[in-house]
DNA sequence: TCCTTCTATTGATCCAAATCAAAAACAGAC
DNA sequence: GTCTGTTTTTGATTTGGATCAATAGAAGGA
C-alpha cells in the first residue's frame, strides 16, 4: 500500500494521494519510460514532444480493494488509466440501487467529464496501480498536441461505441444473453491486453457483474449454474470461467435461437 | 422534398444525396452564415479561420419520416447536425429486437465512429433538414482547428454523460421511473434549445418510445393513462405532454419512495 | 485447529412488465 | 362525409426475473 488515505463516513478508504514507489513507476520526468502498457497505452506512439509534455504532468496512484479513486460530484481532476488492476464506474440512487456503467482494465483511460464534475464514482475493483494526468493541465496540451488530443477522442468514441451495445443489452436482452455477451466480452478484452481467451478471471463479484448487467446476484449465478450444466463452460472457481463453447455463447448472446 | 433517393428492399428510403434549397440554407461558400442554429451550432464561436474550413466542407440533406440516413454497418461518411427535425438511431438484432439508443434534434451531433463504421442505424423521425460534415475531411481539419476539435470533443464527452444516465434507466429503473424521467428530459432539451418546457412535443411515436426506455408500447401506454389519473400531465393528443406537477414526476424518476 | 464473516449457490414464492387479444382513436385517401 | 389502415389505449393472462429464505463454500483471524 502506498499513499496517504483516509476512511469515509461509511468506512471505505478514500485516496487522498499517491506517492510512486516499485510498481507503479516514478513520477514525473521519466515514469514514462518506464510504463510497461506498451502499445496498450493511450500516449504510445506519440511524437516526442508531445510526449513530454504529457510525461511532465503524469502521476500515480495504487489502491487497494474498494478504495476509492473520487465520487460522484466531485470534481473532475484527473484522468486515469490502469496500469493493472481492475476499476469499477458507477452511479447510485437514493434508496441504494446501484448501476455499475464500466469496468476498465489494464490500458484503458477513463475519468472524461463534460463540465469538470465526475457522473460517476469510481472504485478499485483490485489491487493494482494507475497512471493519472490532471484534467486541467491535459486541457492546456490539446492545441499543441494534435496527436494526443486525436487519441483521446478516439477513446471517448470507442467509449461510445461500448455504451451503445451495453445500451442494446440492457434495453434488450434477455438474463442468458445478457451473461453470454458479458463473459465474451471479458474474454475478448482479455486478448486485447494479452491475456488468454479462455480460462478468463472475473476479477469483480457476483454482486458488481449483476449491477453492471441490470440484472440481480441470484440470477447471475443460476445462469452461470446453467451454462455449466449445459457444457458451455467450467467454472473452476467463482471467479475463473473456461468458456468451453464460444461458439454456442456468441449464439446465445446475439439472440440467435 | 429534396435530394434524389432510393427505395431499399423494404421499401423504407434511403438518401443518396442531398442537394440544398430553400430552408435547408445553401451549400458550401456561405451556407454556414445563413445558419439559423446560433449558439446551438457546434461550430458556434469558432474563429475565423477554423469556421472557413468547416464551411468548405459543410453539405446539407433534408428527410421526410423514416428516411435512413445510414445503416448499421455502413462506412461512416459524415458528421450529422440537425437543422429540425428529430433523428433517432438505434441497433438490431437479428429477430428483429430494436434498442434506440438516441433521439437527435436541432443542434445536436452524431455520426461519431471509432473505426469508420457505423455502430447503429440512423433514421429520421420527423422531416427536417441536417447539416453535414465528410468524416474523413473533418479530422484532417482538427489539427489546425484546436477550437473545433475541443468543442467535437466536449460534444462527444456530453453523449457520455447522457449515456451513463441512459444506463442507469435502463438497468435499474421501473417502467413508471422511467417514463418521468423520458419526459423531463424531453422537456429540458426542449427548453435547452429555446423551445417551452410545459407543453412539450413528443416527436416520436410510442414505439420509439418504449424502444428506447426498454418497454413495449404497452407499457408505455399505461404508464402514461396512470400519470394522466395522478394529475401529474396532460394528454391533449398522444404527441402532446403538458407536464402539471413537474416536481412529482421529477422524484418519480429519482426513486424517491 | 475452529470460529466468524463474507460470498456464492440453490430453493420457493411473488410480482412488474411482457404477451396475447380486442377495442378505440386517429389520419389519410377518396 | 365514409372507408381503410395505422396507432394508441385498454383488458386478460402469462412469465422471466426479483424477492425472500436458507444452505454451502471460501477466506481470514485467533
Amino acid at each position: 500500500m502506498t499513499g496517504r488515505v483516509a476512511l469515509g463516513i461509511d468506512g471505505t478508504r478514500t485516496i487522498q494521494e499517491g506517492r510512486a514507489r516499485d510498481g507503479c513507476g516514478r513520477e514525473g520526468n521519466d515514469a514514462c519510460l518506464q510504463c510497461n502498457l506498451g502499445d496498450l497505452a493511450f500516449c504510445h506512439g506519440l511524437p516526442e514532444g508531445e510526449l513530454r509534455g504529457l510525461m511532465s504532468i503524469q502521476g500515480c496512484v495504487r489502491t487497494t480493494p474498494q478504495d476509492t479513486l473520487f465520487n460522484e460530484g466531485d470534481r473532475a481532476t484527473y484522468l486515469y488509466s490502469p496500469l493493472s488492476g481492475a476499476v469499477k464506474i458507477y452511479k447510485l440512487m437514493a434508496d441504494g440501487r446501484r448501476q455499475i456503467t464500466g469496468f476498465f482494465f489494464r490500458g484503458d483511460l477513463f475519468g472524461f467529464s463534460p463540465n469538470g464534475l465526475h457522473g460517476y464514482t469510481a472504485e478499485a475493483v483490485t489491487a493494482g496501480s494507475l497512471c493519472r494526468f490532471p484534467a486541467a493541465k491535459m486541457e492546456l496540451l490539446y492545441p499543441d498536441s494534435p496527436v494526443l488530443a486525436r487519441e483521446v477522442l478516439r477513446r471517448s468514441m470507442i467509449k461510445l461505441a461500448h455504451f451503445h451495445e451495453h445500451t442494446l443489452l440492457l434495453g434488450r436482452k434477455s438474463a442468458p444473453e445478457k451473461l453470454a455477451s458479458f463473459l465474451l466480452t471479458l474474454s475478448q478484452r482479455a486478448v486485447e491486453r494479452g491475456d488468454s481467451a479462455s480460462p478468463v478471471l472475473i476479477p469483480m463479484g457476483r454482486s458488481d457483474v449483476a449491477d453492471y448487467l441490470g440484472l440481480t446476484i441470484e440470477t447471475v449465478s443460476r445462469t452461470l449454474t446453467k451454462f455449466k450444466a449445459s457444457g458451455l463452460l467450467e467454472l473452476p472457481n467463482p471467479s475463473t470461467v473456461a468458456l468451453r463453447d464460444p461458439a454456442a455463447l456468441r449464439r446465445i448472446a446475439d439472440g440467435g435461437i
